[in-house]
DNA sequence: TGATAATGGTTTCAGATGAAACTATGTTGC
DNA sequence: GCAACATAGTTTCATCTGAAACCATTATCA
């Protein structure tokens, strides 16, 4: 004996907006887009491009392949925005003979500037953001991000 | 006088790991891309595809622009979501007198089917990722995405 | 050695994308 | 009623993208 007052079948839906996935990527497209936005408009970097630049301030010397690693970009990301930030003067490279493949990237004098001026504008962005957060809850982000991250890593 | 070792100039720099809009951004490109490629695979389904195929399951007769509200996409790519959608059978639109631009859009019966299919999937997905969590944190981390998402809409 | 495989990186091709222009329908104010 | 404007949705165009094919160099090993 039924006893709900229908006899339609429950669909199992997905509520969007709680939606785990689905928050992450409207939340992380948002932020992104925003910091991309601001740099876009001042130097004309795209976002994989930043993120060469990024890492390239961090550990000058890296490889092609080790950009991509670090950035979780895929090489042919890597191989295009590094074209284009030498086109713009903004990279250099460099043969270590052992190895006549690999290019050892590094921030050109100009790219150092551009990222000096773009690193307080990403912080800053970040600022506004969390600034939403308690300190403790900045604390929780931070370790439960890592553990998604790390789960995420094995889907 | 100098307490440093060096008389290097310091440099900004952004650690991207620790760096949140980049942490977001590779976690959420993993778990999407992950949930994407599932049904991808089977269904031939694109993420804005099933974007929309998620927010009309559950609230029927939506027009296209009232989709584009709900899943935060754009009207050119539910537009385009729609056109492929409709090619292959999997919703029906309706036009109601009052306004003859607007299209009310619904699942089709195969629609149905194949929604009634990925939404265990997705949501298998979602399990996997915060089992890593325990309880409270998955409580901490509603609690903080709730905030972050408020804040990014009005940076 | 020299053949085969592996690696670093680039190019090609076909499809995806976003911004702006466009078509069609509705609304507003006179 | 109708000119001007707003809205729903589509199309166009130029650019971006990822997968696979590709080239060059280095490693493996019979």
């Amino acid at each position: 004996m039924k006893l709900e007052g229908h006899n339609q079948a429950v669909i199992p839906s997905l509520e969007l907006e709680t939606f785990l996935p689905y928050r992450l990527s409207v939340l992380s497209n948002r932020v992104s887009g925003r910091i991309a936005r601001s740099y876009e408009k001042r130097f004309g970097l795209t976002i994989p491009e930043w993120r060469v630049m990024a890492v390239l301030g961090r550990f000058p010397g890296l490889t092609a392949a080790e950009v991509a690693e670090r950035t979780a970009m895929d090489k042919v990301q890597v191989s295009r925005a590094v074209a284009r930030l030498q086109r713009a003067g903004r990279i250099e490279q460099r043969t270590v003979d052992g190895d006549r493949r690999a290019k050892h990237l590094s921030l050109s004098a100009a790219g150092k500037i551009v990222h000096g001026e773009i690193v307080p504008l990403a912080r800053e962005m970040e600022l506004r953001l969390v600034v939403a957060l308690s300190v403790a809850e900045r604390t929780q982000l931070d370790q439960v991000l890592d553990k998604l991250l790390a789960a995420s890593a094995s889907l």
